[in-house]
DNA sequence: AACCCGGGGAC
DNA sequence: GTCCCAGGGTT
């Protein structure tokens, strides 16, 4: 790497850079970056931005958010995914606030439960002029391509490769700056598929482009085989239009959040795991089938057929802990967004027989 | 090193 | 349909 590519890749960012909210000159307070970096973990930039923004409305400081309960947190978190980034970042905080000063370098933040290789480098280079590169899926991209490595995503090599071309970006051009415009290269420019290289800085130097071929590098994963499973719901509405959630049990897929009473339906008929369902939320009568709701989560498909059922029957468990009744259109809780996928699907079976 | 975890946008 | 994303923790 020369010193006229860093030099050309800084210009273009200073010239390209998306308006982020996140975006503060430096130094930066480490509260913001640290609460936007964990929310970017394997999440694109422009559904971290709203989340962003809501959040610090909620908790603007590092105080604020360490004095919330959790569930407060994972409630503002509803719909973002990787639940348990939210519940590190509400401990790491808690952490910081108590000790009542930041750690400034990498390995000392990285002790804080979720800061890893990346988050922790971001932090210390964005706030505490550290010198390690934040390597995420960007970088190792741009850096297969440019150098022409038949190296696959997030394996070793790459990871190491992409750090040292980081670093001699670094060198070329001090300052965290260089960090951050490879990896807003890579998500502009140097993107996964269909990449722009017209518009790359670095394409004068690039390998990949040199072959021809830069959609091909880094090489493909091998893909995980997705499996089909059947969830079937309980949808209870009452007469104010709230319906019951329960919390997701832990060690299970949504663990924490509160949905609508759910459960693998496995060999079971439909109707049947439904009927379990309503047994243990207390309630008889008839349930309705609702059109399919399709989710996905990591490599699983899973298809949630909804059951409408009325609440003429007394509630058993209306008073436990685990239950609670919202409005599924502004959850006070902590959800997921398959809450709203299966209030649209359960809409428009709204005239029930009533028992 | 491999696997686990949400969700949606891009194609 | 597919892939992948400003990853980290666990095994």
């Amino acid at each position: 790497m020369t010193e006229a590519s860093a030099a050309a890749l800084v210009d273009w960012f200073r010239a390209n850079c998306r308006e982020l909210s996140m975006r503060t000159p430096h130094p930066r307070d480490p509260y913001p970056v640290l609460v936007s970096e964990v929310m970017a973990q394997q999440t694109q930039i422009d559904r971290v931005v709203p989340a962003f923004d809501r959040f610090m409305e909620l908790f603007p400081d590092a105080g604020s958010l360490a004095a919330a309960p959790e569930d407060e947190v994972l409630q503002a978190w509803s719909g973002l995914g990787y639940y348990r980034r939210a519940r590190l970042l509400h401990t790491a905080v808690r952490a910081v606030v108590a000790a009542g000063e930041w750690p400034r370098t990498r390995a000392e933040l990285a002790r804080l439960p979720g800061l890893g290789p990346y988050t922790s480098a971001a932090v210390a280079a964005f706030c505490f002029g550290g010198d390690d590169p934040p390597v995420d899926g960007n970088v190792e991209r741009v850096t297969a391509r440019v150098l022409g490595l038949d190296l696959s995503l997030a394996s070793g090599p790459l990871r190491r490769a992409a750090d040292a071309f980081a670093r001699d970006l670094w060198r070329a051009h001090p300052g965290p700056e260089v960090f951050e415009a490879v990896m807003e290269l890579g998500a502009t420019v140097c993107t996964p598929s269909a990449p722009r290289c017209p518009e790359c800085p670095l394409a004068p130097g690039c390998q990949a482009l040199r072959r021809g071929t830069p959609g091909l590098f880094p090489r493909p994963r091998p893909q995980r085989a997705t499996e089909d499973r059947r969830w079937v719901c309980l949808w209870l509405p009452r007469d104010d239009g709230r319906v019951l959630l329960r919390r997701v049990a832990d060690g299970t897929l949504l663990a924490g959040l509160w949905l609508p009473p759910l459960a693998d339906a496995g060999v079971a008929r439909n109707e049947d795991a439904a009927r379990r369902l309503a047994v243990e939320a207390g309630v008889a009568g008839p349930l309705v089938a609702a059109p399919p709701v399709r989710h996905s989560i990591t490599h699983r498909r899973i298809t949630v057929v909804p059951f409408v059922a009325s609440t003429a029957t007394p509630m058993a468990h209306e008073r436990a802990a685990n239950w609670s009744w919202e409005d599924p259109a502004a959850p006070a809780v902590a959800t997921s967004s398959l809450l709203a996928k299966l209030r649209r699907a359960c809409a428009d079976v709204s005239t029930l027989p009533r028992p």
